[in-house]
DNA sequence: CTGAAAGCGCTTACAG
DNA sequence: CTGAAAGCGCTTACAG
């Protein structure tokens, strides 16, 4: 049924040893081209395809890298998923994708990245166990955490300046005469939001301005409670800091629903910027992350440790840029 | 280096022979409780893990599903990635996701999927040629087209009511009143707008009711871009039906850069119900997709073609429900 | 450059 | 219920 032509039936078809056609296939071998041709013909004739469970089985190595995520829900992760997606496919790898619903990666989840032997890991947006990352490291299994800085161990991850951007963002806020301001964070423990709200907080409190602070969740929803709550006290800021767009589009919509206008009433920056945050309906002034440079710097490493491993680690921070739009 | 630990190992310690400890692992086989709890102490402290490749090698069979997708920035096919994804993880099986940019699967990612012996396949928002097709027929591997009705062959697709959907928002249009309508449909060849044009235009052409068409392409700048087009032609229909969601924001956006107010100047209907038709921003009357009863269908459908193949093939149709919002 | 042969780590008849 | 042995479809030293 499923898949019966071998290497053997080709190399009987083609006049020359299982070896042979076994070499026209594997990269690094040598063949003669006139063999090379034989072998590709009957290869043709009869629609051989290696068999990769075989290859692997030896090799001990596979073509594919897992992808781990959480939040698909953000377009962000979902514009991150497409470009490693077409990128580890141009370099001849596939996409074990992994959601995982909860903060932490499951144990289940890490089962299902070593049994597939998975030549690497990219995990975003979720944090991980310190005897997890153990694993990976025996196995020299290189790992990058992109957009997120390991809370466990050392591990090489991918981020964009969090803190020099959060800084900047309230530099500009104070340069336009904030004065109260509020601060809206993502989920507690993830590092982008506590960078985020060290960076803004440590100007802020350099400059003795009074801000106050609300923890959130990365959501829409979030975004969206908090400003009700923050309205509800009846001392609207000059300004809202808020740690991720899609938040930001929520406080945005809780604002405008009481008739705040923005950006006269108050003011709302975002990070990420997304490409929502360009839209007409918001025109939100943001700190745009460095996606493509972000994912180059990812993909890089975990190919350069997939060739050779070193299990070299470091920590990668990309320049993001200041985007003001309509909400400042 | 990597995963060192075999059956073999298991079964020295053990004191067993390997072919028991590999019983222990196979699901069906026959082992005494009293060897089972042995295997499982030695493989415990050996931490040993049975190789996969070496498991599909032999069985022919994998636990890894395709899922072909385009549009991940539509966060409809975010969901429904997220949902698929939950789904056949507790039933056992991981994704290889194959990211297609362009609208047709590519050879390419046909190969991918042949190669590691996909159990069955989940095609969404991309086509795929007959040649293609019948390789996944040849070798027995179920396919699905989901939200999406093939254009070559036949497979098995599950759907919502596209043009119930359409026949319903048409009527209720009418009965608000709406006399010259626009239409503007998603990408020319998808079935999903050949449908939801097909109802709509029935019931006006059926009712006499004038409409114009606009042919866009299912994104957001599309939409935009076909509602300025629709501006400039300084006729403003009394009401437009957009062949979903998310260009409906781009028509809603346009709209109102251009102070036409909505519902009193004209009013919008998308289709999908996303969550973002819920927001404030937008409140978006639409047609719901029936996501989970979609998913359950062909979740329902791979798992019992995965068990027993029959080739059995059908074009699905679950009910979907209008929602009416404040964009009528 | 090529072939014969061993072996990767499992599953699976086949005996017992 | 269990073990010895064959074999899945490849890669890879080893000779020639």
């Amino acid at each position: 049924m499923r898949e019966t032509v071998t290497a053997k039936d080709v190399a009987k078809l083609a006049g020359v040893s299982q070896s042979s056609v076994s070499r026209v296939y594997f990269e690094g071998a040598t063949v003669s081209e006139k063999t090379k041709k034989r072998v590709l013909d009957a290869a043709e004739e009869l629609g051989y395809r290696p068999n990769v469970y075989a290859r692997s089985l030896i090799t001990n190595q596979s073509n594919i890298i897992g992808l781990v995520m959480k939040g698909v829900q953000n377009p962000f992760y979902a514009q991150v998923l497409k470009r490693f997606s077409s990128i580890f496919k141009q370099h001849g790898y596939s996409i074990l994708f992994v959601y995982t619903n909860n903060d932490e990666i499951q144990q289940e989840d890490v089962e299902t990245l070593l049994n597939y032997n998975v030549a690497g890991v990219v995990v975003t947006d979720a944090t991980m166990l310190f005897s997890v990352g153990e694993e990976f490291k025996k196995n020299h299994i290189p790992l990058v955490f992109f957009n997120r800085k390991p809370n466990t161990g050392s591990f090489y991850s991918v981020c964009c300046n969090n803190i020099d951007g959060s800084r900047s963002i309230a530099h500009y806020l104070l340069s336009k005469g904030a004065s109260e301001l509020v601060l809206i964070t993502g989920n507690v423990h993830t590092s982008t939001s506590i960078e985020r709200e060290k960076g803004f907080c440590e100007v802020l409190d350099q400059q003795k301005v009074s801000y106050r602070k609300y923890n959130s969740d990365y959501t829409y929803e979030g975004g969206y409670q908090t400003a009700m709550t923050v309205l509800e006290e009846k001392r609207l800021p000059s300004a809202f800091f808020v740690a991720n767009d899609i938040m930001a589009f929520g406080v945005i919509d809780a604002l405008r629903k009481n008739d705040v206008r923005i950006p006269e009433d108050t003011k709302v920056v975002g990070f990420d910027n997304i490409a929502m945050a360009s839209w007409p309906a918001y025109e939100l002034t943001t700190w745009e992350q460095p996606i493509e440079e972000m994912i180059e710097e990812t993909v890089n490493y975990l190919l350069e440790e997939i060739a050779s491993y070193t299990g070299f680690v470091q920590d990668i921070e990309v320049d993001g840029k200041f985007m003001e739009r309509k909400t400042t």
